[in-house]
DNA sequence: AATGAATGAGGATTCATTCAT
DNA sequence: GATGAATGAATCCTCATTCAT
């Protein structure tokens, strides 16, 4: 087991940090010097660690979405039927911290932040063709060439849901997730 | 027909400004100063009509918020069957200026102001019981007691068509329209 | 007579304390806020007008090369033989506030910044242009080809003098006219 | 031969690096770790030997002007005319890499501390001291009574000549030498 | 001897907001 | 109605310096 450096540490702590911040502010607009006091160090150590408040964000939203992958493959792991491996990859994305408030919160700005850097534009870019390739592996035994479309349709579902229960709160995980499986049993044969 | 006085006049180019300007920047993250110039006057001036940045941003969302009202209104005028009022309100939804980019960016952005600013989050929950209760009572009469989570269902497709429209730029408006008349053919008898 | 502006007032004010706050500390080493302060107004202002730092030093540098220039000129006004011309150049570079502890300070700085900033290379090449080409056009009438080498022996005398007269204080004005006069003597038939 | 303990070794390491930071910045505005990271170790380490950044500055100036020392009364040696001990001095400041745009850089920053800072104005005192008495010792027996001021000029047309070859890069430290030679014929017997 | 870790102090720059005109 | 002038408050970032190891 390799011994973490102390800068591992204070760089997950930071990304942590930045994840909860802005996911309790419920905006980007945070500052260093929050993120650093939510990680329990000064502001000039996040900036010796990350060089800029830029790449804070960027690396929590690395850590999001490498969070998700994990749980993703996780849920996926020892699942054989394609049915089954469907309802594991939606479970995935509603399941854990994912659905909570916060962390949702934090999700929906890291969202807003694609629209200015390239970088988180990139990030997004992979979890789309991720979650996509997913879907449509489970989908095509399942309904064949329809499920080009029902993949992309189930996964603007589930980002629609996801923004309904961040911004309106009318909405949790397991709601969420009944209202997909409902989808889909008009979907499925 | 009315005059208009000055300060209406002015003050819709400011919000016109504000939208342009948040579009173009994909953030809140603009300046009175910057929306100011966009709209040919002073700062100070914006000040002198709104009070506060805040204030032009929350004119600007009630603004979206009643284009989309009225859209929805004048696209369902003389329309009269369920089946048809119902595409009626879907079409409102990706139809005008909505779906584009810029506009788009601007909605994402003042989606994510809901976070923070209760009177944002007002105007969201408005704008979503309105289009809850118009798709209620286009489904209904279709589809009876299923209509409740359908009626969710569409709302959450629509808002999740929209954020991969903005975000990755892989569907557009009559492609998000597809997806949804496809959906509709599953659930309606 | 133009009506000042209050800009142009506020940024002569800014390019004299520049000079004065440069030259009490003896060091390009201040603050935006104590130039600021020393001209009577917010550090914000002064970015509001300058834009940058830099472009303060730069503006102040140009005062100071342009009041050189001025002063200069105005010496030669009316003198028509070379020999007057040529004592009337040097006297320039060592009368007025020239030689000033504060002045000279600021100037010994502004020439360290030539090191390091393009424009201020530009600006003191400018200036050893002019006072070369001065002295050129007074020594060549009395001293025929002797004339290039002696004008930037001259010259390098003049900052050499000023140099020792800002470090050392061992010499003022007079002082360094003497020795120039000295020298020249030599020079001259 | 003395084995030199570690500490020398890298106070040396640190002086010469210092000066090749400055001289190649072009400013006293380098820092401690730039300085450190030259000199190949850590700032830490820097501040160790040194315990301030001040000092670290104080000792390369020193070690500037000992080097000249040594440079000049090594040329003298042997040396016995008098006019051929004043060339020898002359020689001794543009040669070697006293006039290199580095060296000559770090030569000139240094001296503006000498505004600042009494250490450094002291060591520059003594250097002028040390070089207008090698001057004069040399110039009395050509010139007797003249000498004072011919030393003072001859001083000041060193200074001038260095910050024309380090300023404009226009003059090189053969061409300086060839013109003081010049200023020599004229006051030389 | 040597360094990574850590921070307090500070500085340039930005900006919403106010106000006199 | 309109704006230029002005600023206080913030924020990012840097850096000399300290200290435990």
């Amino acid at each position: 087991m390799p011994k973490l450096g102390v800068e591992p540490i204070r760089k997950a702590a930071l990304i942590n940090a930045a994840i909860a911040t802005v996911g309790r502010k419920g905006s980007l607009d945070v500052t260093v010097a929050q993120i650093a006091r939510e990680a329990g160090m000064s502001s000039a150590l996040a900036h010796h660690y990350f060089g800029s408040k830029e790449r804070i964000f960027l690396a929590a939203m690395r850590h999001i979405l490498a969070q998700y992958g994990t749980a993703a493959r996780e849920a996926l792991h020892g699942v054989t039927t394609p049915r089954a491996r469907l309802f594991a990859v939606i479970h995935a994305s509603f399941g854990g911290t994912n659905f909570e408030q916060e962390t949702a919160a934090a999700w929906l700005n890291f969202y807003a932040l694609a629209l200015i850097d390239p970088e988180a534009a990139r990030l997004l870019r992979v979890y789309h063709s991720r979650l996509r390739s997913n879907l449509l592996v489970c989908l095509r035994p399942l309904i064949g060439e329809g499920a080009v479309p029902a993949a992309q349709t189930l996964g603007a579902l589930i980002d629609g849901l996801y923004l309904r229960g961040v911004l309106s709160g009318e909405i949790d995980g397991p709601a969420a997730e009944a209202l997909i499986l409902d989808y889909l049993q008009k979907v499925l044969p």
